[in-house]
DNA sequence: CCGTTTGGCTAATGTCAATAGCTAAAGCTG
DNA sequence: CAGCTTTAGCTATTGACATTAGCCAAACGG
């Protein structure tokens, strides 16, 4: 239900409203406003992490990049809410939370893997593909692309910019 | 004050609190928290207008590019509330904002405009250009860059990235 | 010198998260 | 089945916050 009225709207009053309840009693169910944002980040991290499993399966290299970023994209312009969620850091010492962020970001290196980037090459590429998912879809998420040009297609073309990014990623540093 | 405590932290009582003052007063110099996030915004994005200009004057293509992502990155994290006001979008029919939010767009073109993009090449590169710095900044500033390796080294790696993609941007469509 | 603007104040309201303490139904356990 | 316990709701209350109304005094301009 989050997605409908965006993740900062999401109110305990609201919420107990559309259960047919008291605000009070939702604190069976919940810890707090956090720890209900926090559940609801482990909730789309572990879900946001199938979907681009299940994107790059049978796939590697350049077309793993490119399922998996649309995947992503697919994801968050369906549940917004639950993106932005997904993006929540976990608190220190919140192992289950940390296990699952890890995981996700696990997946992009293993997508990066054909690349054969070692330590901080490939630490390198898997930031700089997270900002550039993150970035857009953040962007046209929050809706900053104004223009009337078809947002699909710049999304692609950032994809097919970074992947050839990536394909002379070493020894990018020495060439200034 | 506000870069200290946090964008979504900075509450009336606790502003009135700063200035000595009791919080009804306060909306003698504003016209609600909207209004002040919004007189914010336009700050911001003034602000941060003014840094990329600079950044950028004398110089042009890949030297233009990569001084202004730096400048841009430096100001993100020097100022932390302020960059995130500077991502409200505009109400719709607030002409100030609209305006020095359009500046600062035009500003981007501008820098971008030395590899003679048309039309829709343009306005990708531009969407391009703005997902990679925000999604990067962005990610920083919230914490999710966890691993010890050197964030302003894979900065740099990403913007080189971001020109080497921009030097083949045409014609990029049809090499699938 | 007087009216007006400016910038503060107290008092009050409404929304929200959160806590305390009560109660009834459901589920076990012997 | 009888009795204890867990579960999941409830009312009442508190405290933080934004916001509005209405008051007042100092500064300021003709």
């Amino acid at each position: 239900m989050a997605d409908e009225v965006g993740l900062a709207k999401l109110t305990l009053a609201a919420l107990a409203d559309r259960l047919g309840v008291r605000q009070p009693s939702l604190y069976k169910h919940i810890d707090s406003m956090a720890g209900l944002q926090r559940d609801m980040a482990v909730h789309a991290k572990r879900d946001l992490g199938g979907v681009l499993a299940r994107a790059s399966v049978g796939r590697s290299g350049a077309d793993a990049i490119s399922s998996m970023s649309h995947a992503y994209r697919d994801w968050a312009r369906a549940h917004p809410a639950r993106y932005e969620a997904s993006n929540l850091m976990p608190a220190p010492g919140d192992v289950e939370d940390e296990a699952v962020s890890l995981e996700a970001v696990q997946l992009i290196a293993d997508v990066l893997a054909a690349y054969n980037l070692e330590g901080d090459d490939a630490i390198d590429a898997i930031r700089a593909f997270r900002a550039t998912l993150h970035g857009f879809v953040s962007l046209e998420t929050s809706g900053s692309f104004a223009l009337a040009a078809d947002v699909d297609r710049s999304f692609d073309r950032l994809v097919r910019g970074f992947i050839a990014a990536l394909a002379q990623w070493t020894g990018d540093t020495a060439a200034s």
